[in-house]
DNA sequence: GAAGTTTTGTAGCAGATTGTAACCGCGACC
DNA sequence: GGTCGCGGTTACAATCTGCTACAAAACTTC
């Protein structure tokens, strides 16, 4: 085989189903690769008090508290072992949530076993690039402007006195994506590509719809936007001052 | 015929597909632009040692190691030349993710030829916002003059007070496009390329209109402006002294 | 699974913004 | 002083966005 098989390919899995375990376990041995499955946290963190691993593929959806996205926080404050997550077809936030926490990168279930091996060998060469110079997750990734703060990981949003303001899904995706660039003009097309997983055949105005909902929850006096302004003609901006 | 023809159109496009890279180049040399098609991130980095591009067309799923992400990060250090990824349908988390990394534009793939040039015009027409993702410097970009105040980022004109002036779209567009250069003539028709999201087919005298309205915000004396001022055959200067 | 609840997509109207046209007045130039 | 060209002003039509209401879809709960 190739590089992979040499010596670099201790992998770790953590799914809690039995199959998915069963699978890749056989798949990746037969390619050469030495392999550990468990199921769930305490597995995860036993395997790796107890062995060196290259790279660990996790499960974003356990069963119990511990779901993968904390597991991974958990793993990146010892260490810098290459993740590849495993998500749901459309959970485009927690892919993004993923990466953001670290990730190196992820795959949707379900996957071709070609695939995950394909794209484990990708991460394995290309090793944890240096940290870029923007780094695009500033601390724990969370954002605050003008007294708010928004956090992805617990896709929550808090006012000026700690209060959490409820957010849907998609008002909360929508803010997350805004927020992100501050003063970037975004067109209703981007925001349609960025906030929904799928390309629905869609009506321009559910964007408008959505902004206007989202305004309703967060600006202060509407008449007057402050936070998420209109650009006519082309979408919505942005205009909230982060604040460190 | 615009600005970009004359000699501020030199693309550099990296795309690992033959038949995309003789496309674009075909394309792009009939409508007049110099254009230069690499396939992988050692031709980009060869390009850009031995020539000047002002724009660059990144494809984001590259084979090997290198992907376009990293590679646009790479750019990124070093140079602040603007970035239009191409990137895959479905690509929601590398398009946020790209955008992030300081990309200014993305194109779904697969795309009309007419699409990417469109896109292109905008991005070298409207340069680069200020994109305070990690750094929020207050202030930043901010512009004075005689004790007004124009936050591009926030999209909001203070006056002496600090009181806010409620201006639209359109009007904030023109103001901000005079006032980023004092003293400068624009034409009508620069004003139009400038200011004008789409290239609807124009009316000089639109702009005009809009500078009436504009005035009527700003100009303590409509008789007399001292902001805005109209040069006679030509068209507009701002002459508000910038302060420090 | 069925019924109820929440969230999201569509429609349509009202108001805001902008593009176009017409008309007026001022200054340049002869 | 008259004429011509250009910009200012006003009025109005065309577009676009905000908002409300409602239907469709998704999600909960039993």
């Amino acid at each position: 085989m190739t590089d992979a098989s040499a010596g670099s390919g201790r992998i770790l899995v953590v799914d809690d189903d039995p199959r998915i375990r069963q699978m890749l376990t056989r798949y990746f041995e037969d390619e050469g690769y030495s392999i550990t499955a468990v199921p769930d946290g305490g597995g995860l963190r036993r395997s790796l008090q107890s062995a060196v691993f290259d790279i660990i593929l996790l499960d974003l959806m356990l069963p119990g508290g511990e779901d993968g996205l904390s597991l991974a926080r958990e793993i990146r404050l010892t260490s810098d072992i290459p993740i590849i997550m495993l998500t749901g077809r459309d959970d485009v936030v927690d892919k993004i949530v993923g990466l953001e926490v670290g990730a190196d990168d992820y795959i949707a279930k379900p996957f071709h076993l070609r695939e995950v091996l394909a794209r484990l060998k990708t991460v394995l060469r290309r090793r944890r690039p240096p940290v870029p110079v923007a780094a695009p997750a500033p601390g724990n990734g969370v954002l605050r402007f003008e007294g708010w703060s928004l956090d992805p990981g617990r896709r929550q949003l808090l006012d000026g006195s700690g209060a959490e303001v409820p957010l849907t899904t998609g008002e909360f995706d929508m803010l997350l994506v805004l927020a992100r660039q501050p003063g970037r003009v975004f067109t209703r097309e981007m925001l349609m590509d960025l906030t929904r997983a799928r390309n629905w055949d869609a009506y321009d105005r559910t964007i408008d719809s959505q902004i206007a909902r989202l305004r309703r929850k967060i600006e202060p006096d509407l008449r007057n936007p402050t936070l998420i302004k209109s650009v006519r003609g082309v979408g919505y901006v942005f205009t909230g001052r982060a604040v460190g």
